[in-house]
DNA sequence: CGAGAATACATTGACATTCGATGTATGCCG
DNA sequence: CGGCATACATCGAATGTCAATGTATTCTCG
């Protein structure tokens, strides 16, 4: 029984350096963010969060300080890079490349010669 | 650099399931049948391809039978069971609720309260 | 003011899965 | 007969998610 959070495979990145071009953010509001805007459908772990944030930061695709919140509470904030931006739209056209492939298998009401 | 293949992930059970319903295959057909009709955008590899077969045999979501080709050569040939029939509705169904979900995160021009 | 919930970071170990490479064997075509 | 496509299968490496756990601070409510 694969629930949606199955899928999540490869797309987490995807949807992390989305959320970033709202502006620069925490590892929790990230993953708030993307359950909010998805009716709770995709749900973020943090097992999975905080090593795709270490990852894309490795790749150059972010950059991370160290802020202070308005709370006066130490957070980790994240900001797209230029080398991200252009990921993201990379990664968004593979993206829709792949759901277009997998809809034209789904849709086909015949086999192929 | 992400190609499109890496996002194959959790979906390729459903594309062989899906591919079942078009008639019993073989293992080889059916990859050749998902790679025409994606106009190769979606290759799959038979390190993947088998494991996937023989996992959804143990599942009981289709049956293997031995076989001869027209050609006289041994095949293994593999028919959609009513279960995985049952299975193939639900995996397709949380891919379209997968989907849409992260459609609407990539589509959000303005950040969430 | 004290307890508990929410915020915020992080790591660990188990598990599943894909990928590329490799191996075997047979039939087809020139 | 040689080479290519068909057809099955397995292996090891690498990656990544997931659930659980840990720490610490702030906020809220009685």
């Amino acid at each position: 029984m694969p629930r949606p959070r199955d899928l999540l495979q490869g797309t987490l990145d995807l949807l992390i350096l989305k959320t970033l071009t709202w502006g620069p953010a925490h590892g929790y509001a990230i993953a708030r963010w993307i359950e909010q805007l998805t009716g709770e459908v995709l749900h973020v772990g943090e097992g999975s969060l905080y090593p795709a944030l270490h990852r894309l930061d490795e790749r150059g695709w972010v950059a991370a300080t160290w802020e202070l919140s308005d709370s006066g509470r130490r957070t980790r904030v994240y900001r797209l890079t230029p080398k991200g931006r252009a990921q993201l739209k990379a990664e968004s056209g593979s993206w829709k490349q792949f759901v277009a492939a997998v809809g034209k298998v789904l849709d086909a009401s015949e086999q192929p010669v």
